[in-house]
DNA sequence: CACAGATCGTTATATAATTACAGGAGACGT
DNA sequence: ACGTCTCCTGTAATTATATAACGATCTGTG
């Protein structure tokens, strides 16, 4: 199952399926999906790439929904600790989860050139860090991984 | 080969070896290795931590090496386009490099009670990341691969 | 309604990083 | 030694990212 965001595919669906998701998960755990929480998520859903905070308080500005950045850090705060969304750290900015149902430790692809991201699940106990953490007696608990490069669109294009 | 820094070790030679492997590498690559150069290379290794810019730009200030953010952020990103030292995406933050001589993709193991940093030699292709990245056909430019969790000294101080 | 807890609106502040430009020190050919 | 070029430095100003603090408002519950 090859990552889909760096292929054509029917957009709409990754925002209405992505909201839905989310509203059905609040549903269940008693969870305030608000208005500009849930605007926050459509906004990030809006395109695979990843926003910085204050380019969605601009979004909020111009809808009415909320001018200072406490509005927009907080909605993140809430998407992010439930695991609907993101943060990229080598980005500062942040990004809808893609299958935020699987409890798990996500890996990304940004692609320097067009700015698409694409999540791919991970597992934290693979891998270097795993290996090295488990020679060192290191107890993970959060791990940060994310490859900068070129998209396959954006290599065939440079090399054209 | 376990890292080490989370173990007791001869620390004095862990900042004089540095700080002579990056001498001779400048003198052979006709790199200027400037006071304000070395001096902040000298904090970075002095402890095995990830220090912020601002924290080094004190430490500069106070020895009347430079006040503005420019000087330390200049000699970081000399160090650091070196491979003299990396920046920790997770914290904002920058480490000496500790295997320098070798082309490589760090991962680093954060421990989020102590600070202590370790890093640890990686493959950019293997991982979740590769997997991921050849079956998207993405071309990996970069890596950031960060752990934080608890070493093994704290793990057993919570513990205990 | 009365209450507790979560959420929101707003001001102010903290922290991190870059831009811009003038000046200085060394390398280098003449 | 002289000019000249390039890299390095000093400093002011600004931009970008994130949090603290506090009162007001909303939401569910008895
Ligand atoms: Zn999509
Ligand atoms: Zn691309
Ligand atoms: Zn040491
Ligand atoms: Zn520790």
């Amino acid at each position: 199952m090859p990552p889909t965001a760096f292929e054509p595919h029917d957009h709409s669906s990754c925002v209405s399926d992505g909201v839905a998701a989310v509203e059905r998960h609040c549903a269940e755990h008693k969870l305030q999906f608000t208005k500009v929480r849930r605007r926050v998520l459509e906004i990030l859903l809006n395109q695979h790439k990843a926003w910085g905070a204050y380019e969605i308080l601009d979004k909020l500005r111009e809808e009415g929904l909320g001018s200072q950045p406490p509005v927009a850090y907080r909605a993140l705060d809430f998407l992010v600790s439930h695991g609907f969304a993101h943060r990229i750290e080598r980005l500062n900015a942040f990004i809808a989860c893609t299958h935020f149902d699987t409890h798990h430790a996500p890996a990304f692809l940004i692609c320097r050139s067009c700015n698409r991201v694409v999540e791919a699940e991970s597992d934290p106990r693979a891998g270097e860090l795993g290996r090295a953490a488990q020679s060192a007696g290191f107890v993970i608990e959060r791990t940060v991984r994310e490859a900068e490069g070129l998209c396959p669109a954006c290599v065939g294009r440079a090399s054209a």
